[in-house]
DNA sequence: CACATAAATGCACTTCCGTTGCACTATAAA
DNA sequence: TTTATAGTGCAACGGAAGTGCATTTATGTG
């Protein structure tokens, strides 16, 4: 628990009780997160609260934020040394269409996108939807 | 007008009204549609059967859906002979922050991502966002 | 400690999009 | 013409994101 609060403070955020319960959940938790599901686990805490959480981490780059298709905005802690640039930090998605999971896939960077002339990237997204090892067979 | 009903015919879709005026401004248009464009473009059809026409053409092949980050679905026409198939049919898209609007790049084909064992593909989505050529400087 | 200020949280409410149920209408078949 | 089927329109619902404002908590200063 000590640790969560270095993270936070070298980010400069400070480490209140709702932002490091939702970091560690975060830390614990291999699949990502929607702000609803944060709601459901901690049915004490606003729903705003937990979605300004959320909006800071990302802000912060504690958290990256993933499009996985479903239409629904999931969360992720960002790896050791991420600074979220598209080239180097951002990594493959993929959504379980069984268990609705979403998971990360950090040794899958983006490849580079060659765009035509004029086009100018800040930011790229992969997602794979399908079956995942758990739920496959 | 009339080879649009040839490629609705084409695709065992009958081509009512509604059909041929939505695949005409799909193919008019170089930039991905969502439900609410085609709502306030023709308003005197009702929302729901737009809404069903996209379904539609998205279950017969005659249109593509994509995720472009917005959170708001876009619709674009398949390209000729495409049977949205992973591995040879689906490319990568391009949304404007400035000018909000979604592009295909069917020439960039979205390269091949090896999975974990167990993991099993059935979609592909690769997003870029950033700045279009039209917006840029 | 007392007070002033700023940051964080909680509550209420709104808006937007996707979706569905059901009734009505146009089309096609018998 | 009757009957069945497919398409359309209207109304309503539910989920999710987002905002304004009041209240609480933390911080800092004399
Ligand atoms: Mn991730
Ligand atoms: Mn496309
Ligand atoms: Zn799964
Ligand atoms: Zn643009």
């Amino acid at each position: 628990m000590q640790d969560l609060e270095k993270i936070l403070e070298n980010k400069n955020v400070k480490p209140t009780a709702m932002r490091l319960l939702v970091l560690q959940l975060l830390r614990n938790k291999n699949a990502a997160v929607s702000l609803t599901d944060l709601e459901d686990h901690f049915i004490k805490s606003d729903r705003t609260t937990i979605y300004r959480t959320l909006k800071t981490f990302v802000k912060n780059e504690i958290a990256h934020k993933i499009v996985d298709g479903t239409g629904i905005t999931k969360y992720a802690l960002c790896e050791e040394n991420c600074h979220c640039e598209i080239e180097t930090d951002l990594h493959v998605h993929f959504h379980c269409k069984i268990c609705n999971e979403t998971i990360c896939f950090p040794k899958n960077k983006i490849p580079y996108i060659k765009l035509p002339d004029g086009y100018e990237a800040d930011n790229v997204s992969l997602t794979v939807t399908g079956i995942c090892d758990k739920c496959n067979t």
